[in-house]
DNA sequence: TTCCAGGTGGCAT
DNA sequence: ATGCCACATGGA
């Protein structure tokens, strides 16, 4: 099995890669060490600091040679973005921000596939982490290839019941739809409106945008940025409207990685709010 | 039993 | 435009 590694990695972390919400396809294993797939690959990825300042680090990836490195995993990780960069421009807006970002330090936004970002948050719709694992797991399982959730045309060619076995609940009928507006229309035709497609919202089209499309300045909100901005900006509960003004004000082309740090840091930090 | 989980569509104001 | 509420499922 090939092994690729890389050296010198900075503002890393793959808890925090893997577990600051945008993505449901990473199992950590006891090791420390990451399995999971993209774009067809199944990969175990390992990191280790350098030293104790825990700032650098070097990333192994086993079952990667060079070749699908360059081609998938370097851009898949983002590791041409200084996000050293990004976090002292970042750091500048608020305190609050700059906790979020010791917490989170190493939180990269991944470059993953558009249309398994489509299916993943269509299913993660009023549903818990480890159940949108599940389903995505399955749904790839049971009627996709490689690994890989089934593509446009196959999930366009089912009727909902047949995803019955998925037990994805409601969110199989917007799934199949959804499949069906892009096999007839094509991915351009939604690409700046993704709320057109049936199951698709505010919040999920947010996230498409951030992690499909890698719009940075895309700002999910969803229960947990929310308790954010209510607990720690001082936002009505339901004032969606206000934090979304506030954070296209406050972290403007960053607002995406901003989001990603305040949710990592509500979602595992003892804060106590 | 009821509530909740990375919300949205449908329908009534 | 805004406010409800049903919607599948399974775990706490």
């Amino acid at each position: 099995m090939s092994i690729y590694s890389v050296k010198g990695l900075k503002d890393f972390n793959l808890d925090h890669i893997f577990d600051c919400g945008q993505c449901f396809r990473w199992e950590k294993q006891e090791d420390g060490s990451y399995i999971g797939q993209a774009f067809g690959r199944q990969v175990r990825m390992s990191f280790d600091y350098e030293n104790e300042s825990l700032d650098c680090g070097n990333l192994t990836i086993y079952g990667s040679d060079r070749n699908d490195f360059e081609k998938i995993w370097k851009s898949y990780l983002d590791l041409d973005t200084d996000y050293g960069k990004i976090k002292k421009e970042l750091e500048k807006k608020d305190k609050i921000i700059g906790e979020a970002i010791k917490y989170g330090s190493g939180i990269r936004i991944l470059k993953q596939d558009l249309w398994e970002t489509i299916v993943s948050f269509i299913i993660s719709q009023n549903n818990n982490i480890p159940r949108i694992k599940a389903g995505i797991n399955k749904l790839a399982e049971v009627f996709g290839e490689d690994g890989n959730v089934p593509t446009v045309e196959k999930l366009a060619s089912l009727e909902p019941e047949q995803l019955e076995p998925i037990r994805l609940g409601y969110r199989a009928k917007y799934l199949v739809q959804a499949a069906r507006q892009i096999s007839e229309d094509g991915f351009d035709r939604y690409y700046d409106s993704l709320t057109e497609l049936y199951g698709v919202g505010p919040k999920v089209a947010n996230c498409i945008a951030l992690f499909g499309q890698h719009k940075m300045n895309s700002f999910p909100i969803d229960v947990w940025v929310k308790r954010v901005m209510n607990r720690l900006y001082g936002f009505a509960e339901n004032d969606m409207k206000g934090m979304a003004k506030f954070a296209e004000e406050r972290f403007g082309e960053l607002g995406g990685i901003a989001q990603q740090y305040l949710f990592y840091y509500v979602r595992w930090s003892d804060l106590d709010i």
